[in-house]
DNA sequence: TATTAAAATACAATCGATTGTATTTTAATA
DNA sequence: TATTAAAATACAATCGATTGTATTTTAATA
């Protein structure tokens, strides 16, 4: 393999020049006049070099490597996600090792071992359900590696964010199902350990008061939010003395679960009881009624967070600000909550 | 980065040994006397050695780097492969370059040229619904460069591929139909120069004529298999002069649309028409009815595929075999097909 | 104990590109 | 034309690990 390749010492014999002058002319240094560069990029493109990053990094000591952690790569918005930050790391000269911490803490925090190993130069990270503990995270920090968080981010310190607007987006689905004639409605919640399902209950919260409805505690379920525990969750609330007639849902997984369940126990939607999601997976239109839900675009996430850990690489040396990028959300109207029309 | 990293040298001082011995160590040559061994492994342990890949790499002229080509990250099969290629990679210590053809032929082509330019050592590969000119698959061969077909392959020279027995899921699918009293059955069939869909094809056309039930052309509608390729077919499907009972479709994401546009017109799934998809996505159990489909292991497939080629890829020196792995698949049974029960 | 083979270790070159320093060439000025 | 500064290029070390060959040490045999 690569037995055939042409090297800059091959171009240097040919040209009777020297390496570093046919190295400094390809990275299209000052030093090399513009006649002598002009050959050597001749000679370079007849050769059909190109360059060895094993080599180039090695000397740099740079691996041009970013790690990815995902709760889960075949989650909807998480491939999204990472086609976006694939394209934009590989324009940069980077490859990706992508993993996997299927909600566990523990298998995260080994990922991180590993992606330390294999010596990173960055890391780009949706942290799993179950992340209370921020040890590895902050091992990462003092190592000195730059790490972006995209979507599911903590609080701790200050960090780079790739975010959506979480309470914002909860505010404008609840405002929707109001504005649908909602009265009472209820929230499937996710772990408040995460900062997006903390902000969409305080967004579904702040809704509610500023339409002065009374914020009432036993209509919020919280959940991992799984597609059983949409049925779990519809069952409470059955037991409850209250008419539901709203539902918002911190995903759509759990949205689609409890729709299932509802129309098993022949409650009508969005008649009896009108629902918005969260993230537009493509379940969502597929499901009688369709599911209005949040739309949150992967790619664009993907993609602004992959330039922004890239900038925190490259300026290492200057100081690090630290930014939060606010990525837009809209509000798709599907039947499940429409009733007016 | 990297600026405190231990190397080899480093233990090699501190041991008063040299360096070349200490790798040699690392790497458990026979060469090494055990004792020494001990000695420098217990030392790397207390000093968190960790080898420079890169420079190990780059002595060895292997980038440990594999080309994955398919056609679209977030498509749910491609994603639960891709989560098995980089399981299976990573532990072997490649790490991946993911590309999408996007169903584009052109796209593909230049994929191919961006892989080799990173000299990746094994490129995994999906082909595009496009793609009837194998030229750039050729250069692979050409340039020695090992690859493995995974789901959709191509019938060039010898290759190795990691499939499924699409004729014999199409039968059972098609059977299955038949087993529910279809007695006019249709076919969406895929891009025919694809394998994969013309197997399929024949699958269908097989389990027919073992039942005496003749085959008629016309009720086969190739397409690309979009959704909206599904209310298009049905369209067309509707305006022949046969009473059709049972439609077997080449993926899911066609049948999705085609039974969309069947309730819209007030047919009746299973009763007036008996419906099975091929891969098992995830908006398939949701839709409804529920859609009998072929499960399509990605991940099993993503491992296999990913083991093939590092296998082909480590024993270059001898002959390359050529195998076909094929990966077992099985009928769901759901709503859209059931008429018995 | 002397000789020889085998085992263990050291030496030195190498993978390909980069970069600080030294030298040579060119251009500018007296 | 001689001198000097600036521009261009060459030299040499380096990133960290690997590997063929040479040398030293140990063990086996006469």
């Amino acid at each position: 393999m690569d037995n055939n390749q042409v090297t800059i010492h091959d171009i240097a014999a040919i040209l009777k020049i020297d390496s570093s002058t046919v190295s400094r002319a390809l990275n299209n240094s000052p030093r090399v006049a513009k006649k002598t560069k002009d050959k050597i990029l001749k000679k370079a493109a007849e050769l059909g070099y190109q360059r060895n990053h094993l080599a180039s990094n090695l000397r740099k000591s740079k691996n041009f490597t970013l790690g990815v952690i995902v709760p889960r790569i075949s989650r909807h918005f998480f491939s999204t996600a990472i086609a976006g930050i694939e394209e934009t790391a590989f324009k940069a000269g980077y490859t990706l090792i992508i993993c996997q911490s299927l909600e566990s803490l523990e298998r995260e925090q080994s990922i991180v071992e590993t992606l330390l190993a294999n010596r990173v130069d960055g890391v780009l990270i949706s942290i799993s359900m179950e992340t209370k503990n921020y040890d590895h995270l902050l091992g990462l920090k003092q190592r000195n590696i730059p790490y972006v968080f995209f979507d599911r981010h903590c609080n701790i310190n200050e960090n780079s964010n790739v975010l959506i607007d979480d309470f914002d987006a909860a505010f404008n689905a609840t405002q929707h199902l109001i504005d649908q004639k909602s009265t009472t409605i209820a929230h499937f919640a996710g772990p408040q350990n995460l900062e997006i399902y903390k902000n969409r209950f305080k967004g579904y919260k702040s809704a509610l008061e500023k339409n002065n409805i009374v914020f009432k505690e036993e209509l919020v379920f919280t959940s991992s939010l799984m597609e059983k525990d949409g049925k779990l969750n519809v069952q409470k609330m059955m037991n409850l003395p209250y008419k539901i007639d709203g539902l918002f849902c911190a995903n759509d997984v759990i949205a689609i679960g409890a729709i299932k369940y509802l129309k098993e126990i022949n409650i009508k939607i969005p008649e009896d009881i009108a629902i918005v999601g969260f993230s537009n997976e493509s379940i969502s239109s597929v499901i009688e009624p369709a599911l209005s839900t949040i739309n949150q675009p992967g790619l664009e996430i993907g993609v602004a967070a992959t330039e922004l850990l890239i900038a925190k690489i490259t300026n290492e040396g200057e100081k690090l600000k630290n930014e939060t990028i606010i990525i837009k959300t809209s509000l798709i109207e599907r039947k499940s909550s429409l009733r007016n029309s």
